[in-house]
DNA sequence: CTCTATGCAAAAACTTTGCAGGGAT
DNA sequence: ATCCCTGCAAAGTTTTTGCATAGAG
């Protein structure tokens, strides 16, 4: 199983509470905050930082800042963008911007913020 | 004066303390945080907070949080790119990527992260 | 003169740390 | 059996709020 892989090659122990977070991030699809976490697996906030902290050394996930102020954490993808709506804090991956380079910097995470489709259109309607 | 244009246009007071902030902010070049802040200026953090916040919602600065947990505030320039580097938490402008586009988005600012050059090259030597 | 901005102090929100007990290898 | 992990509680950091005073238009 997935996750079994991910963990075994790095240096850590795989728990029980490291399992369930790692499942709930991958069938998340989207960056998670210990709020979120915490409504759907009983978790303490501290096991829940250490843990998102060892894995992102490990480079297993990694983590932004939305605008609500909460850190967001998912699996670590390359090459993979995320939106965050400055109107409704909604957090989208975007795949079309994959391949940006910038001589001698090593891209591990790019972060677009603006406003989303959604809130553009309520604001905008295409027939105005 | 570029400040005072800044202001007028807009429904809010020029107040010295938002003179002086306003003055940093073009100044500096980068964004910068609290922190920052009160080691060039002196100014109540209450202060701060409520005029960063009132410049947000007028568009004359934008934010970001960097990796350090700090908010980081910058005189407003669309299309203008952020490298915040993971190593060693510094800030950099990046001007060559500007016309990024997304169908149907508002993309407000671009937030990059991974290695600086030094950082990189502090890893990886060229001789190597 | 009126209404908003400021500084201080206290509170809030999120994250981190210390410690004792529990679990994985 | 050992060493790392967990949960709880307490502390830390950054940001926000309440209130009385000061300042801008």
């Amino acid at each position: 199983m997935q996750i079994e892989k991910l963990i075994e090659e790095k240096k850590i122990k795989l728990t029980s509470a490291r399992k369930e977070l790692l499942e709930l991030f991958l069938k998340a699809q989207r960056p998670l905050s210990y709020e979120d976490v915490k409504d759907k697996i009983k978790m303490d906030k501290a096991t829940f930082y250490r843990n998102v902290s060892k894995f992102e050394e490990e480079s297993i996930v990694n983590s932004f800042e939305s605008n609500d102020k909460k850190r967001y954490y998912g699996i670590y993808v390359s090459a993979h963008a995320h939106f965050i709506c400055q109107v409704c804090s909604s957090i989208e991956c975007v795949k079309s911007i994959t391949n940006m380079q910038l001589e001698g910097y090593k891209i591990q995470d790019v972060i677009l913020k603006g406003v989303c489709k959604q809130c553009n259109q309520r604001n905008n309607p295409p027939s105005s």
